[in-house]
DNA sequence: AATGAATGAGGGTTCATTCAT
DNA sequence: CATGAATGAACCCTCATTCAT
């Protein structure tokens, strides 16, 4: 869950670590009991520092928070650059979106439970959020949409409305994951193949279709 | 907010309106600052009753979330009532599910963010929302899927996975709502549109999906 | 451990009636697990009224001990009336002393538990079990100890010294007994013959004892 | 009340003194007015700090009892050391017996008192006072009573119930003086020169006894 | 006289934050 | 920078007492 640096002096490179450190610890926590279950004695125990430490590399403990959701967006930046290279072939492109996203799951499953516990209470973590990582997502799935709708290979015009529902779908089906619905948490495969298929071909049987027209 | 209650005992009646200002009282405060910001304190206060008043009503502090749960358990049952007529019309049925969910989210919308507000963080009530709303949605979903199977106006024949995909995507749009994304709150004609588009058509484009095959 | 009552009106009957069940209940919750542990609540629930009935009976629930203290005090009297006749024979009157401290030990357990649960705490109740309990006791022991001293039975002559020397005992023993001493707990019979021992070789006159053996 | 402590790194020796000085407050108040009537904001003001520092040093109000019990119980072993060099002569035994309760009363109190204020409604406080002061007690009394009973100077073949019938009066005779008896509590030479005649009269071997004289 | 819901002061305890070492 | 004891405001909850019914 630590990224290799860049070398800098070994004073800020420690420090750097540390901070690092008290992060994943905070995290760790957060996630599994939530941001206010969590005490910063409990953070300075898991991270093995004391408590007074914790405030020499952040401001207060919701600063802790912030830090989390930094860390996220540069873990989703690294994971999702390879994206940005623009794609012409839709198939190609839906697959690739797909691991990136599992991806970003994976490896910050943490970061995002340690934010998402307190999101709802807190409107500044949920507008930094949003601005911070949700819509540049839509904006980033928004900009590969637009050329191949453009030539073609996609039927909506509407990009704008196709990346929202495209991140909806993706954001409820987390959310579905992590109330422990059993499909989706045991049988993903199932989910992914009835996904393509409607993306590819819709819900609706074209001849029932034509009939209703 | 408040639900009519059939003739009972005065003394019941009178308890059962007291249970209920409170709850009203501690779902909005839960839903504005979460459950942790939000103190006893205030939620005597916003419902007008002394502080141990509560505790004549609600064993502690969770149980009032366990309250609230139930309010929107009921509340949700009484207004998606009459989906349990089987339609055996695809569109009339999701036009029909489409105004239920709004009407949910409208009505019991203070609820569910009080909900969510602890939701990441107490693996209890998690437990409770999933079991007691998430999933008997999905699976009243899947029971009115299958006869449109059946008869052919629905072309996938996964209902299980196909409820569970239309499930993710009214979650998430939620949740972008929620999130404040401007196009989702402001705009929603424009996500029905393409919802509903993509529901009937898929998102390919016809002749480009043949050429791909 | 609810004596008879003489015959008064319906009404006056009735109502002390009520207040010993009360008081009945108050003691024995009181002696379990003490003053402070004990609600009011508790006591109306065992005592099967509702808990603002008790106020109609006892002014607060310090009131309470003070009625116990009072039936107490009334169930001594009774019990130990019989030794008001002064006895003229040490062996005989010790011989009666004992068995009317173990009468009143057996019917008043709960009670003086329950007092004594609080009587460290409570300067006023110390001092009302003080005057109403233990020194009218003590007067007693003294008044019929003086004609065994000026008949020659007692060798002591200091009465006063003597007779609190054994309201001490009784007093320690009941004591050690509480804190389950398993000596003085479940081999009384061994603890009486050594006291008896004592008291006999130590407090009787030489030749007294000579002549009763 | 503090007794002198050995040379320690000074963190822990300062912490021990805030320990002690907790406690002395503590026990000064619990005696005065009883361990429920004290709260622990009263406490931390006797003691001159805020109420979160009680919590580094005790885990809650009642572990103060249980730490006012070990420093009692500290304090009787260090005073009745010498006791424990057996004696061969009953009477600067039980002189020195004597003078030995007497300085743990003087000593200690304010302790036994706090301690005796919830004796009777915390059953684990009970059995603890009763296993680490009392036996211990009677334990040593009774090592102490029989070689004295072996050289004859006691006639009394049963130390096990001697000791307790000693200590019964022991405590009882405390228990007098704590009641506010004013024989007791102001005239306690007479209750000794009793106390010596009934023991030596009735305890020690006739012909010790003129031996003796 | 009986009820029990309402009261609210006060209790024990927690915990984010500070600061002397 | 690191430490961790000290802080005290604030929390949730209890419970003796009142009073309208």
């Amino acid at each position: 869950m630590s990224e290799a640096k860049p070398d800098l002096p070994r004073r800020e490179r420690q420090s750097a670590a540390r901070a690092n450190q008290i992060l994943d610890a905070a995290a760790a926590l957060f996630a599994e009991r939530g941001f206010h279950r969590t005490t910063t004695r409990d953070i300075a125990e898991a991270a093995d520092v004391a408590e007074g430490t914790l405030y020499n590399y952040f401001a207060n403990k919701d600063d802790l928070l912030i830090g989390v959701l930094k860390r996220l967006s540069e873990s989703i930046e690294t994971i999702s650059a390879p994206m940005y290279q623009i794609s012409t072939d839709a198939r190609a492109y839906f697959t690739a979106l797909l691991e990136v996203i599992q991806s970003v799951q994976e490896q910050n499953l943490v970061r995002i439970l340690a934010i998402l516990s307190e999101i709802m209470a807190n409107a500044e973590l949920r507008a930094r959020f949003y601005s911070q990582l949700v819509d540049p997502g839509i904006q980033a799935l928004e900009r590969n949409l637009k050329p191949l709708t453009a030539n073609g290979q996609i039927r909506q015009a509407d990009t704008t409305g196709l990346a929202r529902l495209l991140a909806s779908f993706f954001i409820g089906l987390f959310f579905l994951e992590l109330l422990g619905d059993p499909v989706v948490s045991n049988d993903r495969n199932r989910i992914d193949e009835v996904s393509l298929s409607v993306i590819f071909d819709g819900i609706i049987a074209k001849n029932q279709e034509d009939q209703s027209r």
